[in-house]
DNA sequence: ATGATGAAGTTGAACGTTAAAGGATCAGAA
DNA sequence: TTCTGATCCTTTAACGTTCAACTTCATCAT
């Protein structure tokens, strides 16, 4: 293995100079020194040893994009297409930046607290955050900077970028509402428990309520997940003596799973039910009818996420930012006039 | 920070004692100390410092998941949901097994071997590799273990796992045949570059020639990639005098395009086009009518991988072994008899 | 001539861990 | 008693890099 040392060595100066070179410190080191070291360099391909590097500065250069592992699912969250074009977007805007990503699934904050700790990580991404009091206390307990995806406390210092969910789940309702539905579902993971599921809710209700119409609890569909979810929703659309018109569903792959299941059960999508998806991701452009979704940009999300968590990382003062990304509603074929 | 120095003073020992309990030496420490020392690690949540570690070992205990950048499409490769679910596994099974992942996309040869160097990676893992030229350089310059899914060279010294495609590519065309097709179509990315795709043909061809069908070239689409070249595929389709009764894919998503498209063109699937997909990912089951596809186990794929590259890292003169895993046919609704 | 300034380097220690070899203690055999 | 071997622990040096402090030498104003 080549070391600072040996290229030092071959250019007759101190290891010291050959790392102002790397380090551009280019106070330190004179045009010429640095041309002959950076040929040196190249000509035997050396690259700094990171262990080396981190040891000392206490830094790895390495962001963490932590994924939790959902109990309800059995896979990795990587197979959900929203979270992997999102890990995907984040490993290319990081590396860009020299940062490199370690991708953690996890079950306890302990774990990530260590992986933090023993890599010295700079800091750390989580993506679709599931449990609250696992989300907080991540949060509280993260020594590294850390952004959250989809997810704030108003009470807590922390770096979210989230949607503007609730916009999302009015657009959605408003939308269904405009095209005369009056009848109108609505299908999430768990209302209660997260903030924005509950924020797409109260969406959805201001919407309602503004048409003067009440909440139908047996159109709630609360704990229903993936695709396998939405079957389920649409099976019991089935035996239902009055069905919902419409249905605002808060993930697309959900939403997918409804119309998949009414097509099986022989309720037609969308003349007899019209299906509102959120994300604008995968799913939505690949089935028949396409799906009409409250759509967000992802890329753009990837690229807020990375810029507050290079900022904390740069600022160790900036550790509290809300950022509320707008949605737009994508009108595909899922829906119909009433 | 609480390093191994300040775990030994409290505990009374020299830091080599505190080492040896954390690398499970247990033969150069007693039961007692041991208890100690574990007893200390614990109150203070001590986690050793990898950097540290890696620097004198030179291992890091990372493995790469190299992720190549298709030119093809703009986004990560991380959205395909093949892809996705493979890396997912990949990360789950390693961490059991104390390694950890990075993922990494790259476009040039030399990008992945800094990196490799520059942390001494334990271990790599190819996904979804594209260009032959490149992925055979890597091979053959890689200092680390590398294993490759989906690509196989005779010539070259390399740890790969792979499905029996030319078996896959046979029992689609087959299947169909079966079925009452004579005019069987044939979809892919590239079919003269890839030797995964090339096996699928060559299967394909197989049993068209076991019924004594002659290839037609008009039927072949070549350099189709994604929903959007199955969707291109189906226009070309729709323009067509004397069209195929089924079609062959080589990927979930290019058939769910074919499919997709083929709708919007009013050919009906499966009455008037019977369409075969590949990989029995997600999307697969997320169409209507359901995708009938060559399946494959992507949890046994990625148990394999990493089963061959944990020995390759244990046994230096592990560097050969190519796996074909089995597949097999997964009847759904898009094939129809003729 | 003197001293101040700055550019371009050097030196030595430190980061947290492990490998290799060495030392103390003691039981049991010669 | 002395030697042997085993058990348990310590010492020293190293891994490749950076930080802080220091040196050297030339320039230039006084």
């Amino acid at each position: 293995m080549i070391t600072i040392k040996d290229i030092a060595a071959e250019a007759g100066v101190s290891v010291m100079t050959v790392s102002n070179v790397i380090n551009h410190n280019h106070a330190r080191v004179s045009p010429a020194t640095e041309q002959r070291i950076r040929a040196i360099m190249e000509k035997h391909n050396y690259v700094p040893n990171m262990a080396a590097r981190s040891l000392i500065s206490k830094s790895s250069h390495i962001i963490a994009v932590l994924l939790p592992i959902w109990h309800a699912s059995t896979a990795s969250m990587l197979l959900d297409p929203y979270t992997g074009q999102l890990v995907g977007y984040l490993e290319e805007l990081l590396r860009e930046k020299q940062f490199y990503v370690m991708i953690c699934s996890f079950e306890r904050v302990e774990q990530v607290l260590a992986i933090q700790k023993t890599w010295q990580m700079d800091g750390m991404i989580l993506v679709m955050p599931h449990e609250d009091a696992l989300t907080r206390d991540l949060i509280q307990k993260s020594q590294a900077p850390l952004v959250v995806f989809d997810r704030h406390y108003d009470d807590l210092q922390m770096l979210s970028v989230c949607l503007d969910d609730r916009k999302g789940g009015y657009s959605a309702a408003k939308y269904l509402l405009e095209q005369g539905h009056r009848k109108i579902g609505f299908a999430a993971p768990s209302i209660y428990e997260s903030s924005v599921i509950q924020d797409r809710f109260q969406g959805y209700l201001d919407a309602l309520k503004e048409y003067g119409i009440a909440e139908r609890q047996d159109w709630l569909f609360d704990n229903v997940v993936h695709q396998e979810g939405g079957e389920a929703v649409a099976a019991a659309l089935a035996e239902m003596k009055e069905r919902p018109t419409a249905i605002v569903a808060t993930a697309d792959l959900l939403a997918c799973g409804i119309v998949k299941g009414c097509q099986e059960k022989g309720i037609r999508v969308p003349s007899e039910l019209s299906v509102i998806g959120f994300d604008d991701s995968m799913p939505a452009r690949l089935i028949t009818p396409e799906l009409t979704t409250v759509g967000q940009d992802i890329r753009e999300k990837a690229a807020t996420g990375v810029r507050l968590l290079l900022q904390a990382i740069e600022d160790d003062s900036f550790r509290h930012e809300h950022i509320v990304l707008d949605v737009k509603l994508v009108e595909r074929q899922s829906v119909q006039k009433r």
